[in-house]
DNA sequence: AACCATCGGTTCATTAGATGAACCATTGAT
DNA sequence: ATCAATGGTTCATCTAATGAACCGATGGTT
């Protein structure tokens, strides 16, 4: 990430300073100022001078105590007045507590932004175990339900582009051979819902089925997500009907006409 | 905000960015680039290289139609990673999952953030009515029931500073003269919760209680929220009860001992 | 068709301003 | 007492951010 330094695109002071915003959001802990001068192989003065600028807007903050530096709630913030702009997300809200109710499990939406499978909102199961995958988590496309649902009925070249790069290995049984994948989304397309039993962590599933806009353009998935106990890779017609159904009345609500 | 730039604490460069990132996160609507050079009266030049470097970081996105430019998904998923770092939030939720089964109440908590109240959770209540403020939002510490919690239970300073600005009139009934928000204030600290009947919008209603973290330090507050029918200001006791009983688990998770 | 006013994007000479070596003042471990 | 850290600051140097002027397209208006 350091030594490197290959293309700097567009202005470089800005550069620096938002892989320093990203570093800080996705550190778990506080960083100091030498470490993170370490870390960008930049002078201390610099990076203090950064680090002045996003405290000044909020995005990042200095703990009082230790002076070290931690990621904003500026972040927060922004980031979630972002989440409203997928319109998605308001009509599919009701819907998905409603499936969560019927099926109990915890039921997720996810969008595609940008060749990115992106998780917009997670309704917790009425279990305590805390299944599915938290808001802002981005899913391999290859590996996931919601992946493979955007792969069969998202973008056209979007399983070209998938497969331009390595798929990776997320456990012993994820499917990353370019044919494989070719077969799987071709089932998923013809059936209309996608499984992924073992395929990003031993032992979860999810099932997903796909939202459409009233374009029928591709507008996100929604999936169940369980354990392979609870979600077989080959799961029940009802719950299966349950998940296609849910999933269609939201595209309905989205103006989506017909099958 | 544009004419005056009194200050530019920092990076010049990096603060044009991070306004620029800022407008564009809380613009509804995609901003093209000519309209954004005239809104920060800068040159296209500039701002189209700040934004090449905002979109090759995905802080920022162009719509492939129109050329106009919007917020990217990378402040979301940032934001998100952003919030798991608030542990309150993991213990509280099923607490607050069950509070809302109990009373048929929006749930929603708050933590004090560098003297803000940010909304970091909301429970949606069981109607279908979407009431409770979104995660994100910043709420007014005099006029809110998680703000008035907070002056009464956070930093001993937090009231004086609050005071030291002046206090927004949200609507008729907003209490904002010095001495009535010391009494309410002191109210609060001796029975132990808050309500804000009326405070920040007509009809609107919320019972607030604190949360302590381990060491005994203001943690954030847990609240209902409702009509002033349904949650009124003066709430019967066994609303009170099932309130400050789960806030006080919540405590008691997070290692608070006793009273 | 010709016109004009936009749009997004690019070029390049000028100089503002970002940079880092060297510098404090503290702190804590040895 | 020493030493190596820490966060933070200063200032001369020269990189690199800047904006006026430019291009090619687009879309109304006349």
């Amino acid at each position: 990430m350091n030594q490197s330094e290959p293309p700097a695109i567009g202005t470089e002071t800005v550069d620096l300073s938002l892989r320093l915003l990203e570093f800080l959001a996705l550190s778990t802990a506080p960083v100091g100022l030498s470490e993170l001068a370490r870390q960008f192989n930049s002078s201390k003065a610099t990076l203090h001078r950064h680090l002045q600028t996003l405290a000044h807007h909020g995005f990042v903050r200095q703990e009082a105590t230790t002076m070290r530096y931690t990621a904003g709630i500026k972040l927060f913030v922004l980031g979630e007045r972002l989440r409203e702009r997928f319109d998605v997300l308001a009509v599919a809200r009701p819907e998905m507590a409603r499936l969560r109710d019927e099926t109990k499990h915890a039921v997720t939406l996810s969008a595609l932004v940008d060749d990115q499978v992106v998780v917009l909102e997670l309704i917790q199961g009425p279990s305590f175990v805390n299944f599915g995958t938290q808001p802002g988590t981005v899913l391999p496309l290859h590996a996931s339900a919601h992946g493979k649902v955007a792969l069969a009925f998202g973008p056209e070249d979007l399983l070209s582009r998938c497969l331009s790069k390595p798929l990776k290995a997320w456990t012993p049984h994820t499917v990353c051979t370019r044919s494989a994948l070719e077969r799987a989304v071709a089932q998923v397309k013809s059936r209309g819902w996608a499984t992924s039993p073992n395929q990003v962590l031993q032992g979860v599933n999810g099932l997903a089925a796909p939202i459409f806009s009233h374009s029928g353009a591709y507008a996100g998935a929604i999936a169940v997500a369980g354990t392979v106990q609870t979600v077989p890779g080959s799961p029940s017609a009802e719950l299966v009907k349950a998940l296609c159904q849910t999933a269609a009345q939201i595209s309905r609500h989205l103006g989506h006409r017909g099958k």
